[in-house]
DNA sequence: CACAAAAATACAAACGTTTGCGCAACTAGC
DNA sequence: GCTAGTTGCGCAAACGTTTGTATTTTTGTG
């Protein structure tokens, strides 16, 4: 473990001054071209390694941004993360990453935690159990720039990148209709999230421009899981459904393993469609025709946009649309 | 965007000293009870959070440890990350997440990016271009506290943490044999990796003790995708084969892709066993049997370690092994 | 060659904490 | 009531950079 160079090593042997290093080296300032070479030289003859957490002190910020999603494995938020870095990375921003299991306690923890660190920014989807914006208020009024993304407080200060959760639904329960299901169902998540609510009216629309009936009874709510997709089909049934639009995919993966188990033939005695397009849509039989997310886009855009807002010093909110696209297959097809 | 309270404006409000406000806060060093509570009582006033950028210039090193992965959004790592942010977060330390994309020049980049950052530790799983450990080597000399994991360079200071691949791969190969598959092939990765290196040798091992014949014409190297996996199961049926192991589900999944395209029944026909166990194994038809790699058990061990050798400041390499399990399913049962 | 303008470099303060040291005040032991 | 130990707190330096200003050196002009 040797002791690490620094900027007034360099100047000592050198006969510089620290200051005329730093210009050097970063470029800022009137600076010989001859002492720069110099500079250089030296720095990597001694091994320099800039201090960033000192010039962080200085300068007042970091160059790291915070991401904050409920669960790291989840593959639409690892997506996200992983498209995310690899726009902020090359500009030099790190990422820390922290996860929240969608509770409210870890999300205070993690943001106070951020907020301490300095950073430059903050790319989040706040947990279910965060209903009040309160928290993400205060970050922005730190000077943070906030970046919301998927689950989102869309008046907030900032920019939030969501999906047109809208119209995917809407083309989905289209797409159902058009295959010549009747009585379609829905099977949600958690409708006061921004999330579920826009696919409960994409949803919504699409039966009533067909003029179907909106029937409350077969609407299911906090029903995205496997097992409740199972639970929920059998319910389904006893209301003469004859299709179901899932907000998840493992929801629909319920729904037919439950139509497996039942002598239920799907697409045809049964149509579903789930949302996400998880790795497992297109290898299952029938493949399941799912609305995708791109989530590796919206990470893309979310890194983008806190990109400019940091140039820019905006913080105007702007909200960002990404589109989903049906990926039609074989479990609604008739 | 208000200025932040500092614990100089605590003092000054108080009528105390910088260094004793600092001292009531962090509890470090004798401080009379009232003053302490005096001065939380302040901090929670002003709104005071603490400046962790100028306490880490101050004490030489950060709360924060890098984990290094090809890529961030593979179920595995995301499982590792998942795992390791789970105890490193509430033992209050930061991840920050960097992805490779098993490019050995990102890979260079982010490590020197957190050599810069002062990172406490790393946490490391390296590309697969790296076949030197020269620039980990750099990483421990100074004096940041290494743990690698699933691939690694054994001989390094620190610790390492990896799957018992070998035994995984035995188990997976002799399961087959007590299947009655009779020549069995295998699809591995790159085998100057040591996961890739001791799956073969399990593999190896339990051939030899069935007095089954090793034969290198059926092993294949370079191919763990869906892609080779189809491929390749064309060459191995040329040779012969009647079952094949796979160093990754995936190929196992373009091996049953080939076999249901030729009519080739598995498992009646054909035996084939995975590696990773992905979420698909499962849901697919046959379903999937595969060693599962227990990934987040990984990210767990892995902070762990960290954590240790950053209070027992130990650096005495030791190598940490977890098991893998094989999940026994339809695809080669007989 | 004198003088102004420009270029190169030096100086010093600052960012917000932490920490070794020292000094006063208090407590206890005899 | 004197010494020794303890407690509470202030002082100042330090961590390694950055940056506004000042100073020196160089260059250019008439």
């Amino acid at each position: 473990m040797q002791i690490r160079p620094t900027i007034v090593d360099i100047a000592r042997e050198l006969n510089l001054h620290p200051s005329t290093v730093s210009r050097a080296l970063t470029g800022q300032g009137r600076v010989g071209q001859e002492t720069k070479d110099l500079v250089f030289k030296k720095a990597v003859e001694l091994g320099y390694n800039c201090n960033q957490v000192a010039s962080s002190l200085r300068k007042g910020i970091t160059d790291t941004v915070g991401i904050v999603v409920p669960l790291i494995n989840r593959l639409f938020f690892s997506n996200v993360i992983s498209g995310a870095e690899s726009v902020l990375n090359p500009a030099g921003y790190n990422l820390v990453v922290c996860q929240t299991h969608d509770r409210k306690e870890d999300e205070t923890r993690v943001i106070r935690n951020l907020l301490r660190n300095q950073v430059a920014g903050m790319i989040v989807s706040h947990s279910l159990e965060t209903t009040s914006p309160e928290l993400l208020q205060r970050v922005s009024s730190n000077g943070v720039v906030l970046v919301q993304f998927d689950r989102a407080f869309e008046d907030l200060a900032g920019a939030c990148v969501v999906n047109d959760n809208f119209a995917g639904a809407y083309a989905a329960t289209k797409h159902m209709i058009e295959n010549g299901y009747k009585r379609i169902g829905h099977l949600g998540g958690e409708f006061n999230a921004n999330v579920y609510a826009d696919r409960l009216a994409g949803y919504r629309k699409a039966l009533e421009e067909a003029g179907l009936e909106f029937d409350e009874s077969i609407v299911f709510d906090h029903s995205i899981s496997r097992d409740k997709g199972f639970y929920n089909m059998a319910k389904a049934l006893e209301q003469k459904c004859d299709a179901l639009y899932c907000a998840g995919d493992y929801a629909a993966l319920g729904v037919m393993e439950y139509a497996r188990h039942n002598n239920i033939r799907i697409p045809e005695d049964f149509g579903v469609v789930g949302t996400a397009n998880e790795i497992f849509a297109e290898l299952i039989n029938p493949s399941l025709t799912s609305v995708e997310q791109n989530a590796r886009e919206m990470g893309i855009q979310a890194a983008e946009a806190f990109l400019a807002m940091r140039e820019e010093k905006v913080t105007t909110p702007r909200k960002i649309v990404v589109p989903m696209k049906l990926i039609v297959r074989g479990s609604a097809k008739r």
